[in-house]
DNA sequence: GCTGAGTAACTTTTT
DNA sequence: GTTACTCAGC
């Protein structure tokens, strides 16, 4: 907010522009770092510009060095560059480098951020334009939920037909295509049964009245702002002589008209992007705003930064072949100067389990160097899947063999205010040292200990050598705070004693120091459970009666979230238990004590880089999505594709490609083929690996179906490890591959000999039995799949190969 | 009004 | 299988 000092200011203007002259004589050493097509994107400052810049082709530092490039030749000072990007973490990190870049902390870049925090600035002073006052709050995606609620229960709808929820997503849909109330398109009005058009207007006028914006608004008004107001875009089209945006693949419609309406008077605006990368397509991203650049921008200089700096020769080629299946494509072709290196590696699995369990053993593998590669560190491997409910399976396993991991991009929750001062209380019970935790809480609720009180606190404290909890104690008796605050300190801390000694009542803290008679487990002491302890915490403090009597559009929303809270406790034995596991969540940005285990999606992978990655789940269904492909078809397809790409191309040196047969899908077994993308990985680069329950032994049985068990004979017992590989589908089609080109596995003749006795080997009416589905019937032959009705599993289509004759096993 | 049971739905996610 | 959300019953 203090920044807009920087505008209006006709002398601040005419100042930079003499220093800029000051600034010309500067050397640029950094262009000599950069090779020929990023210095060409450089280079080229005036005019449009669009450097389509692929995976790992250093398109930060082009980035960076041209914002260092503009200032060092004096084309612009600080403040009058625009530089948007999407995420905070972006930002920041565009910010490091060239401050680093520079040689010294960067003053006043005060428009690199995100398309929203820059919107938020400029809506703030140009708030009354569209009826808001400066001081508007926006609201998160539950506060707009909420809302809409209201909204649609108030208007008298079954909001179990109509959830607010869809609503929800037609609104944000709207509004990152910049559609206003007025102008929702006939096309779209029958939305949300007809009613979706005036519930937009009613909600928009409703943020007005509560000053408050949603995210899209941000955007929104500024397009408005910019559209009915001349004067005022001329004054930042103006200001921001030299425009720059990261990731523009990912630009909406609202953000595309933003960025246009201010480059269109000098058209000094320089997109970044890969149109291969555009994974954001179901949030309103379109592809299309940089595939038109050219057309937006006539004349504009294209530069493609090509050289891979990341990847070896045999990761791009993979993630080549797959890209290519699509056709709206700008087109590049990654090259690097790199040594071959593995080949990218393929592996099919008989269920999710195994597949986990086979990725959990190759890490270790890989980490202790017996894979003949270099050895690994665990930091250097990543798992990165397609939806965020497989990640499951692996923190299963992981946990099982002690093999440390973490989860990037997990939920958010446990960022939020309530939450993090919930979590405050209990660590200051579970903890009484923990002064963070005292210093969050000590006055919220209000307690009438205001800075001068807890200044006071901190002396006694630390001049004793005491825990601010027992430095408040003290300060209390020697009567250094006084009055009201007095009373309230002192409650607060009785209450956490005595909320300590509810704990040990149950679970007896571990570190036993300074246990005195008071805190000691009085006789009598109310034995209650850690849940039952953390409402009483929260409602003994006065901390739920804070948002209660809270009147804020938020405070339902926070009392929401502490509830989830607690019932968050449930599923741990105690509150220490619960703790820990919460620090480790908090902790994965920043607490990197030992190497882990990277698990995360693959949208949240994308501009991360990791020396071996596993990509596990290529089935189809999973990988392609089915819904991605039933909503959004071929476009659709082609979004997942980039998603193999973005997946692929995040590899250094190892990429391992995986997938099981079965899968257990909401509580469902589920057979699959492998992932259409596995097609398309070119053969020369890829290396199919054996299956370890190849080797006959009981292992790769043991997990199947507790039918099995018993009673059966070691020759069918054999058979059905080998049936878990060597049927699976997934299998079969690598063996089919393999048979058309010289280069076959060791076991093709075998393997292919059993897939021939499976095909022929059914008939309609025959009893079979499945490993997950049991026996069954066979009703109906669809070319390789088979129709059966299972006794218990219901009607399934299956593939042949999974199925035996039901007299194979014997009862 | 709150708890318990039953049911429906169930990608991807930043701001 | 899990979770979140709704409805019925206390």
């Amino acid at each position: 907010m203090s920044t807009f000092d920087d505008f209006d200011d006709v002398g601040a203007f005419e100042a930079a522009s003499l220093s800029s002259r000051a600034m010309a004589a500067r050397p640029t050493p950094y262009l000599d770092e950069l090779n020929p097509a990023q210095r060409a994107a450089v280079e080229a400052m005036d005019g449009p510009v669009l450097m389509l810049a692929g995976a790992g082709t250093g398109k930060t530092k082009a980035l960076t060095s041209r914002i260092v490039h503009m200032l060092m030749t004096g084309r612009a000072r600080p403040p009058e560059i625009l530089a948007v990007t999407f995420t905070n973490k972006a930002a920041r990190e565009m910010k490091e480098r060239v401050a680093r870049m520079l040689g010294q902390p960067i003053e006043g870049m005060p428009w690199l951020g995100t398309f929203h925090s820059i919107c938020v600035k400029l809506l703030r002073r140009h708030a009354e334009l569209v009826g808001l006052k400066s001081n508007f709050t926006i609201l998160d995606t539950d506060d707009q939920l909420r809302l809409l609620k209201q909204l649609v229960q108030a208007a008298g709808i079954d909001d179990k037909r109509w959830p607010a929820r869809q609503l929800a997503g037609i609104i944000d849909d709207w509004k990152n295509r910049a559609i206003t109330p007025e102008r929702v398109p006939t096309a779209d009005a029958g939305a949300y049964n007809h009613k979706a058009p005036r519930l937009y207007a009613e909600y928009q006028t409703r943020l007005r009245e509560l000053n408050a914006v949603d995210f899209g608004d941000l955007l929104l008004h500024m397009v408005t702002i910019f559209q009915q107001h001349p004067d005022v875009l001329e004054q930042y089209q103006r200001w921001f002589r030299f425009i720059l945006v990261d990731e523009y693949q990912d630009t909406n419609v609202a953000q595309y008209l933003w960025l246009r309406l201010l480059a269109s008077a000098h058209k000094n605006i320089c997109c970044v992007g890969d149109d291969d990368q555009s994974i954001y397509g179901w949030r309103g991203a379109e592809v299309g705003n940089i595939l038109r650049f050219e057309k937006d921008f006539p004349g504009a200089h294209v530069v493609r930064l090509e050289q891979n700096y990341r990847s070896t020769p045999h990761i791009l080629a993979a993630a080549s072949g797959v890209i290519r299946g699509n056709s709206d494509r700008l087109g590049k072709e990654l090259w690097t100067e790199a040594q071959d290196g593995e080949k990218v590696r393929l592996i099919g699995h008989w269920d999710g389990e195994e597949e986990a369990r086979w990725i959990g053993e190759e890490i270790e593998a890989i980490q202790r160097g017996t894979r003949g590669m270099r050895p690994y560190t665990l930091d250097d491997m990543a798992i990165l899947v397609r939806a965020s409910h497989q990640m499951r399976a692996f923190e299963d396993r992981f946990l099982t063999i002690g093999l440390p991991y973490k989860v990037i991009g997990g939920p958010r929750f446990y960022e939020r205010l309530e939450i993090r001062d919930a979590m405050a209380y209990f660590r200051l019970v579970v903890s009484p040292d923990d002064d963070l935790a005292f210093e969050r809480i000590v006055n919220t609720p209000k307690r009438g200990l205001g800075d001068k009180a807890q200044q006071t606190i901190q002396r006694i404290a630390r001049a004793n050598g005491v825990s601010l909890v027992d430095g408040a104690a003290l300060a209390v008796e020697m009567g250094e705070i006084k009055g009201k605050g007095a009373k309230a300190l002192a409650q607060l801390v009785t209450d956490l004693a005595r909320w300590r000694r509810m704990t040990r009542a149950v679970v007896p803290v571990q570190s036993d120091d300074i246990i005195d008679d008071e805190t000691r487990p009085m006789e009598g002491s109310p034995e209650v459970s850690h849940i039952e302890l953390a409402q009483i915490i929260l409602d003994e403090s006065g901390y739920t009666e804070m948002w209660q009597n809270d009147k804020t559009p938020e405070a339902p929303g926070r009392l929401e979230n502490l509830k989830e809270l607690v019932k968050a406790l449930e599923s741990f034995e105690n509150l220490q238990g619960f703790l820990e596991h919460v620090a480790l969540i908090m902790d994965n940005d920043k607490g990197d004590e030992g190497a882990k285990v990277s698990i995360m999606t693959l949208h949240a992978a994308k501009g991360l880089e990791f020396p071996v990655v596993f990509l596990p789940g290529w089935e189809d269904g999973l990988f392609p999505s089915q819904r991605s492909m039933d909503e959004s078809g071929l476009k659709g397809l082609e979004e997942e594709r980039r998603l193999a790409y973005v997946g692929i191309t995040r590899a250094e040196e190892v990429c391992t490609i995986s997938f099981a047969g079965n899968r257990r899908i909401f509580g469902q077994w589920q057979s699959a083929l492998p992932s259409r993308f596995i097609d398309e990985l070119p053969e020369e680069h890829v290396e199919v690996l054996t299956p370890p329950g190849l080797y006959g032994g009981g292992y790769g049985a043991a997990g199947m179906g507790g039918g099995m068990s018993g009673g059966m004979s070691s020759g069918v017992e054999a058979r059905a490890a080998e049936a878990n590989v060597y049927n699976s589908p997934g299998w079969k089609r690598l063996q089919e591959r393999s048979q058309q080109r010289p280069i076959s596995q060791p076991r093709e003749s075998r393997a292919s000999a059993i897939d021939l006795e499976a095909v022929s080997s059914f008939t309609m009416g025959e009893r079979v039995f499945h490993q997950k589905f049991g026996y069954g019937a066979i009703i109906g032959i669809e070319g390789d799949k088979l129709e059966v009705a299972f006794e218990k599993a219901g009607t399934k289509k299956v593939v042949a190969r999974f199925l035996s004759a039901s007299d194979d096993i014997p009862f």
